[in-house]
DNA sequence: CGCGGGTTTGAACATAATCAAGATAAGTGG
DNA sequence: CCACTTATCTTGATTATGTTCAAACCCGCG
């Protein structure tokens, strides 16, 4: 609920976690090798050290607002941010949910189509736009990979368009379960039994604009979920799962979402 | 308004339009400014004349099969396609609509996530995929392109999302209307009334698919549209539109969507 | 003609939305 | 430490929207 405004946050905590990462170099970076960067050779990694800077949010803070002007692109290095899209009714769908190490902007367009609100705090580590389109011009590494990466995106949407148009409500909390357990880096799995574990980063609101749903069916389906066994749960949160291929049977895929092989 | 080639699929000329295009060059091609090569120069071109060759489908063929191996990539140069994703029950979601100047394939991949499956019949410019990666790595210009449509089809598949997730029938099918007003090169506008009119190439099945409805459902909904006067009807597919602001209103979008201006 | 794909329409039903009331948990300030 | 506040979550009762099942229609075509 602080500030609305979007960067500059001249919050003292949003400062110390901003220096922190100042002194960060590339090579030490957690997101090194899956971020837009990951393909460049040193050369390019000197060049992109030179204009990058890195800046953070806090829970609830909006990064950019639907139809601002963005500056900048960047790379998210830690914690989760959504992309979401509002009727002027206040109806909201989730289109994108962002980990540490995807990408925020996009080159060749000055406003940014989408809401992008930080769900934890945030940090990024951003570039300029204009320096970065020229750079990107230069160093085709970049390019190939910011092709590779929203690729992979066209994927993930594509995939989740079949969740929203076709899978009941128990249907889409077992996705949305399954592609956070596949997705997110802090999970836990217990050697002896293959249990998985996790927190829910996700409001029970923004489980629903993520799934189309409303934060009621959401409640009542993970407790549907709960009570058959298929997940555990500590708190409100912290969710296990005893079984993956359990929990993948129930999100009605017959793939087995790349976490057991 | 002649739209391409195509549609008129019991034809002799169906056939013929393999041979048709066999001998086109480039410089004359319809898609030449909106395809992956529409950046290109001469000489790129002359690399990419080089390895083209052209495929024709008919209606209801199948191009490609979900987890096939796909050994070319290429540009829809008439007709339209579908991508549609299916579960093993048999619940089927369309996540793409390919119209010419679309892409299908993806570098650096080599199975299809989807079924890509021709609607009408279809005429489409391939490359073999080794030459065309090959080639990429070269020119920067169809790189370049190609990162450009497919950040495109990536908003359009988030605004595809909202659809899904958050609208009611009717404004599904008044979205989709406006979709195919604003993307058919083949509509007409009457100058005076101002009134759009276009051919629906999809069957009631295949919007319900689009729209994550059932046919039944569309079938209402277009009846319920005709009926309060923002379509019109002349047969089962041609729809006229006889004010676009009143379509886009029932669609729930604020935005114009691009066809008045 | 009659056949079949595509379509329309109706009636009963199911699923999730809506409206409403509480429960839980984490602060906040006295 | 406790009362109070607030955000989040759960659960229940009712309703609305779209689905399912079923029948019939339209129209081009053999």
């Amino acid at each position: 609920m602080v500030g609305i405004v979007g960067f500059d946050s001249d919050q003292p905590e949003a400062r110390m976690s901003l220096a922190q990462f100042q002194s960060i170099e590339c090579a030490d970076c957690p997101i090194r090798h899956r971020a837009v960067c990951a393909r460049c050779d040193s050369d390019e990694l000197e060049a992109l050290d030179a204009i990058k800077f890195y800046r953070s949010y806090e829970a609830g803070q909006t990064v950019i607002w639907s139809g601002d002007q963005m500056n900048f692109v960047g790379s998210v290095v830690s914690g989760i941010a959504t992309l979401t899209q509002t009727m002027e009714d206040g109806r909201t769908q989730m289109v994108g949910l962002l980990l540490p190490s995807d990408f925020v902007g996009r080159p060749g367009r000055d406003g940014s189509a989408y809401d992008v609100v930080a769900t934890t705090d945030v940090v990024m580590c951003c570039f300029r736009k204009k320096p970065f389109e020229d750079l990107m011009t230069r160093t085709p590494h970049i390019a190939h990979r910011l092709l590779e990466m929203t690729l992979d995106e066209l994927d993930a949407a594509r995939e989740w368009m079949l969740v929203l148009g076709r899978k009941t409500a128990r249907e889409k909390i077992a996705s949305l379960l399954s592609i956070i357990a596949r997705r997110d880096a802090s999970l836990s799995v217990d050697a002896a039994s293959g249990a998985v574990s996790f927190d829910l980063k996700l409001t029970r609101e923004a489980m629903a604009d993520y799934l189309g749903l409303t934060l009621e069916t959401v409640s009542r389906q993970i407790s549907a979920l709960r009570k058959s066994g298929v997940i555990e749960l500590e708190g409100k949160r912290h969710v296990t799962v005893p079984d993956m291929r359990r929990l993948i049977e129930e999100a009605g895929d017959d793939s087995d979402g790349g976490v057991l092989g």
